[in-house]
DNA sequence: TTGTATGCGTTATCAC
DNA sequence: GTGATAACGCATACAA
């Protein structure tokens, strides 16, 4: 290393870390360029001389080289990051898909870039614009959004999985059982002798609340009890809605004795309802939620739930994505759903005397 | 458009969407590739007729033109992202950070990219690759790891910035007026008439923690209470954690009246180790959290709490890394203390007979 | 097994 | 005002 090339690293003290390429690489050396692009890449079927291999390897280590992202992009069009839109950081829902698909990104050497749609400023046409800027492929699981805009994405080369979310003629979706959760959440209740049981759905033109929806009644079916309209109150995914939507059920004349919230927000809501009125939990009402979150078993009472593989979504949600992007056509153009659902019974649900 | 053009977009009936190009969107303006490159960035400086102009914006929305991202971030290096760490998707507190970096970095076109230390397969010199790879810039909001990797950074010629955090010999950070937060808390309690107030600290290594602790002895002082370092314990900040110090202090000889929780996940472990021994909050104990989240109002009993400006913390952080980036010196090596935190009343804190 | 040549899409520095 | 040209760092088809 001569003194030209050391006083263009530092400058005034300061380390200017001139990047190390390839062609200082190669010098270093002694190959070309594009022998250390190979090696780097693992070139296999392409035979490096072992020798080679080994100075080649040293030298990166010496210089300290890492590939530049950017070029490697440019040459390849692939930008190794995937997208991912979501309401609200906040909802402890999201984390736990957010982290299953980290997870899984990370396995396949791929990054994840989240979005929430709480950004400022957001702009038309943000997904579209998403996808062909940075990203290989997008994850929506955000549920508010325009399906319009979704079918937009269409027109794009680029590939995106639906995530807890059906629309209309796509196919590229990973969902949850939803009604197998709405069912064993009811059926818990109707086994533990309830009659009255009231649902407090999240927004019926959400799929997810809709199924919860039909597990529900599915789980009154199944214990021989008949659907009552009056029982039902559809509520936004909000701890606010969720209470308001309680109130309402508690003005019932004939009070329910047990309540299937939709989600953990209408949970939340619900319970605080509940309080506010001056009845207990369990003792008064039973109520059940859907989702297992961290702070289910430090509520008071704590909370009997159905948990949800939300992680194992994030990851399959990935892995579907990965596929597509890879031309998997397989992959491409089959929904997932994943079946299992369980119920986690603690302390907020009891027998009906 | 002529039929080759046609037949290389459409293959098969898919949309190839073969990458419009500044080149494509020249030819087709009847200008040089360079002009519109002009064009696009709004090069002020060199003056584009104006006719021209409109000609090359007019194909630009005609072909729908986007510039390639790689290829900008290669020709510029920078790539127009930031990175940010953080502990875990799923601790509410990092949510409201996020959320505040997100928005100030979307303000000033950056993007940013989360990766949480609960991602699998971590590697070693995991901030260094991160910095190397992809990003202009790295936020570092995590409180676990280890210093000298993130000493190491300072090897690196990317800058970073700590969030809630403080490292000795580095003076990129941003932290928030934690002292303040445990006074606040613990006046209140004194205010209240408590005198027996017990206080459940972060792990002391941190600078939360630490700083936290340091404003509960304050606010002792200023009330006149003796410290007795029987009324504190040392927790993690995790649920379990609390609850385990919460039980500690449950087996005292003389129980303490009140609690000043550290921040919310131990403050939701101690209220489940109090409900746990059969005692009723307020009435036998009060508790005060730090930071306000979404489920405070939701608990029960709600919460009192110390609102910390987490959003503003996220946003300043950006705003600092942001500055470095850009080279403004004025910015690099100034820490920065956010001073508000206010108190939030609710009903887990009641004046002692 | 290694070297050569070319180009990915853009921007910056020229010259005209 | 606009056009030509080179270069960013890398990967790859092809030649040797």
């Amino acid at each position: 290393m001569d003194l030209r090339s050391i006083m263009g690293i530092y400058i005034l003290g300061r380390c200017m870390c001139k990047m190390v390429t390839l062609k200082d690489v190669a010098k270093s050396a002694g190959v070309h360029p594009s022998v250390v692009s190979r090696v780097v890449n693992n070139d296999d079927g392409l035979h490096i001389k072992e020798d080679t291999r080994r100075r080649i390897l040293d030298t990166i280590k010496e210089l300290n080289y890492r590939p530049n992202q950017s070029a490697r992009n440019l040459k390849k069009n692939e930008t190794k990051m995937l997208g991912m839109v979501i309401p609200d950081f906040s909802n402890p829902v999201y984390a736990s898909i957010i982290h299953g698909a980290e997870d899984q990104a990370a396995m396949e050497n791929y990054n994840l870039l989240v979005y929430s749609m709480k950004q400022k400023g957001l702009k038309k046409n943000y997904f579209s614009h998403l996808l062909e800027d940075r990203i290989d492929g997008l994850l929506i699981a955000n549920s508010e959004s325009d399906d319009t805009e979704i079918l937009e994405l269409q027109k794009t080369n680029k590939p995106f999985v639906l995530v807890n979310r059906l629309i209309n003629g796509i196919n590229n979706y990973v969902v949850l059982n939803d009604e197998l959760g709405g069912k064993l959440a009811t059926k818990h209740l109707t086994e533990l002798g309830h009659k009255r049981i009231a649902h407090i759905t999240g927004p019926l033109f959400t799929g997810t609340g809709l199924r919860r929806f039909q597990g529900y009644r599915q789980g009154l079916r199944e214990a021989d009890i008949e659907f009552n309209s009056s029982h039902v109150q559809e509520s936004e995914y909000t701890v606010e809605s969720g209470y308001a939507s309680m109130q309402k059920l508690l003005n019932l004349p004939e009070l329910p004795t047990a309540i299937f919230a939709s989600n953990i927000m209408i949970c939340l809501g619900a319970m605080r309802a509940i309080y506010d009125k001056g009845l207990s939990i369990p003792e008064d009402i039973s109520i059940v939620g859907i989702h297992d979150t961290f702070f289910g078993s430090s509520l008071f009472p704590s909370l009997t739930t159905v948990k949800m593989p939300l992680y194992e979504m994030g990851a399959e949600s990935v892995k579907k994505l990965i596929a597509s992007i890879k031309g998997d056509e397989r992959e491409n153009g089959q929904g997932l759903t994943i079946k299992e659902a369980s119920l986690i019974v603690r302390d907020s649900t009891r027998e009906l005397d």
